[in-house]
DNA sequence: AATGAAACGTTAAGATC
DNA sequence: GATCTTAACGTTTCATT
């Protein structure tokens, strides 16, 4: 798939495959637009202008520059999880099993699947060290935890065991990275 | 500070505790029109409107609302690290000293202020187990890592040691809650 | 190639029912 | 909650450097 992606583009002028574009060069206006877009995404242009010290129809071009080389992927609202009643926030290291009863299906493949139809799981990566994953959870409470845990994760065929750590407090949390 | 918020509010009608505000209840349409705006947060209200089935002014005044019940909580532009040369993720468990040389500034309180000033960590959160804090940190490469931790995290005060485990691969990131 | 100024179409916001 | 009106904003065009 990437290989023959590859060999078209070899064959034409320009060539962007999928995830290795070429960092765009970023100067200092870009990088100004980027934290005024990441402070508020949506500020009007002409106060974008102002800050940057250019017209409104300039920072426009830029945006949309921006936006089509993927350094702006998209614009969210963000919802405080306690606010709509997700309370409790739950960091989960997990460990995959080394093989599954079905040898066709791996348990990586498997839990990728999973981890995408569980809607309580927010954030997961795959890590160094001796867990596999890191799972970032939102739940209600401590019983909407324990359902998660022994209903849905600890259930899951691709999983071994896995160890929780607890949020008490949030000291920093930001969307916007540094630029 | 909060008991003279709770005295002038016990005066009056309504009562607004910062951070103890009653949790709002959301109906269906609420909901919808959450999982639209964390999907899309510059959707017209008119696009809103007919994903809800109301008039958009109706849209407009429930958004509204949510806005200033904090339940959405701003409008940000997301910037994927890898686009801006942030290509190292790193989660760092970090304990803090029992307490440090002088007295009367207590490691907590220390290492909160310094985290605050450091870009390159995202995220922050005080967590319940052996570790005290759990660190994401965006970085340039290994060699801006090992300079966070020897320059930075390690020679705080407030810090006694520290793990890393680095991301191979983000399965998934989301900013929108389930709602 | 990038910018600035102006014209145009769309959207948001407020008043009214 | 819906309709209508006005002001603000986003977008395109074109001349300029």
């Amino acid at each position: 798939m990437h290989s023959s992606a590859l060999v078209a583009c070899l064959a034409q002028e320009t060539c962007t495959i999928p995830g290795m574009e070429a960092a765009l060069e970023l100067d200092a206006i870009d990088r100004r637009i980027l934290r005024a877009l990441q402070q508020d995404g949506r500020v009007t242009y002409d106060a974008l202008a102002a800050e940057a010290g250019l017209s409104s129809s300039a920072v426009l071009r830029r945006v949309r520059r921006l936006e089509e080389a993927g350094v702006i992927a998209s614009y969210v609202a963000l919802v405080p999880p306690e606010r709509v009643g997700l309370g409790l926030t739950a960091y989960i290291n997990v460990r995959l099993e080394k093989q599954t009863d079905n040898p066709l299906r791996n348990p990586r493949d498997l839990f990728r699947a999973a981890v995408q139809t569980w809607p309580e799981v927010v954030e997961c990566a795959a890590l160094t060290g001796e867990m596999d994953y890191l799972l970032r959870v939102l739940v209600q409470d401590m019983q909407h935890y324990a359902r998660f845990i022994g209903d849905t994760l600890l259930m899951h065929p691709s999983v071994q065991d896995c160890k929780t750590s607890f949020v008490l407090e949030r000291l920093k949390n930001t969307t916007a990275v540094p630029v």
